[in-house]
DNA sequence: CGCAATATTGACCATCATCAATTGGCGTGG
DNA sequence: CCACGCCAATTGATGATGGTCAATATTGCG
């Protein structure tokens, strides 16, 4: 873990899309949120940012990269509960819950903000519409955990992964790192396994039928749809949850 | 829906005792929700609070009885996301989250309390400290569906059941509503099925097998746990997800 | 008493897990 | 520059958890 050069013009950007592609953004609010304080840090792959039983005194914010959330069980098994892209802060939520229940970690390399959390009280005290809509975003994460409960729960393998992937297109797509329906999706087969309840053996053999019926191809660094419509119709998706107030339709 | 009596002291009491469970409530925040406007109606077994696609204007606290959280999918599969009990807000998030991405529906003849939006927010301006308070109460909520996911996704049928089984008298103990490890739960074997992503057969099995085994004993309006280390250990229970700030061991 | 919902049980089956082996990609060091 | 090593991807064979279908028993209630 290393200190690093301050977020850039584009990286700071990125937090205020991604506010603004769920909710309004005032320019006072913009100017209060380009002047948080935060450590920049960057973390190599697979180094956990935060591990269960911790108490952080920072939130951290993801300006490159990408992040998982995580619990670890018995015998090696391990659920992943979330994926978070440039703009997301993964554990926004130790703000108000003192102890970690969970585990955040990078699945890339990953340049990501550290902002104490008085900085963070602060901001919300002075801007109260702005501590609105950071309730509102994890409001947002709890819609995405209960869409994943419903493909863990009731749908079946194919659905799960073509769900995933149409999630994630939107998600990234609000943040402008999509184009046209590709995206960098830096995961192991084994980790999507392990964020759908499957086994890596079996998320292979899905994603090889899916590459054979031509709707989506994907490999370790990046996944490309070929098939929208089709995508999305196996996999049920609805973007409802997602409450995103911008176009949803990449 | 009819219109009912106003609140019992001791109803209004089960929300000051919920969210004293999960931090610090001061003698003016108590006063102050004890004067929250509500209107309180009482609803049957099986009626829906709210629907999916909907937008409410009011919160719903649970006065008594029992609700749970849903979505329906194609062709009858459903997936309950969570159960409430007296004290609750199942739906808080229509506070932030103007479209409801899911449904809410009691499970037993509950008396609910109506509150308009408006005066939450106002409650929630005078005291911000409780607004961080509820804010609290969603990132638990959430913190449950990401235990539910570990279960749904990485444990056994058995395992879940007898999670769920510890979960309910942890939450029930909170608002006093248990009796020696002993609670009312008033949800039949496919709506448990439905909240654990297992058919009715199944769980009718497992419930045989917990029963025989002398771990616990349920039916359809209540359940007895025989043996709590035993149903702890065999669903690797561990409570600090719920986050409860006093004692959590019945 | 009789319906309707729920619980229960049996027989059979499918999705997905497990186990095991092989291949492919890629960075590192000699 | 190539061999080695490591991790991820891939594939095959086999098996078990849990699903499906269907019939019967219970229970609650009007």
């Amino acid at each position: 873990m290393r200190s690093a050069a301050p977020p850039s013009r584009s990286e700071r950007d990125r937090l205020v899309r991604k506010l603004e592609s769920i909710g309004d953004v005032s320019a006072d609010e913009k100017t209060a949120i380009n002047e948080l304080p935060m450590q920049v840090r960057t973390l190599a792959d697979g180094e956990d940012i935060a591990v269960e039983g911790e108490r952080p005194s920072q939130c951290c914010l993801i300006l490159t990269g990408f992040v998982c959330r995580y619990k670890l069980l018995p015998e090696g098994r391990r659920q992943i509960f979330s994926f978070h892209t440039p703009g997301d802060f993964p554990d926004l939520q130790s703000l108000h819950l003192k102890t970690m229940d969970h585990s955040v970690a990078t699945l890339a390399e990953s340049r990501l903000g550290f902002i104490e959390h008085t900085y963070m009280r602060e901001l919300i005290r002075c801007f109260p519409d702005l501590g609105s809509l950071l309730w509102r975003d994890t409001l947002i994460d709890a819609a995405i955990f209960r869409e994943w409960m419903v493909g863990i729960g009731r749908r079946t393998a194919h659905q799960r992964i073509a769900h995933l992937l149409c999630e994630m297109a939107l998600r990234f797509e609000a943040v402008g790192l999509t184009h046209d329906h590709n995206y960098q999706f830096p995961i192991t087969q084994a980790e999507m396994g392990d964020a759908l309840g499957l086994t890596v053996v079996h998320v292979n053999r899905i994603l090889r039928s899916l590459r054979e019926e031509q709707l989506a191809i994907s490999n370790r660094t990046s996944v490309r749809i070929l098939d929208w419509e089709g995508l999305k119709g196996l996999g049920e998706f609805d973007p409802t949850y997602l409450h995103q107030t911008k176009g949803t339709s990449p």
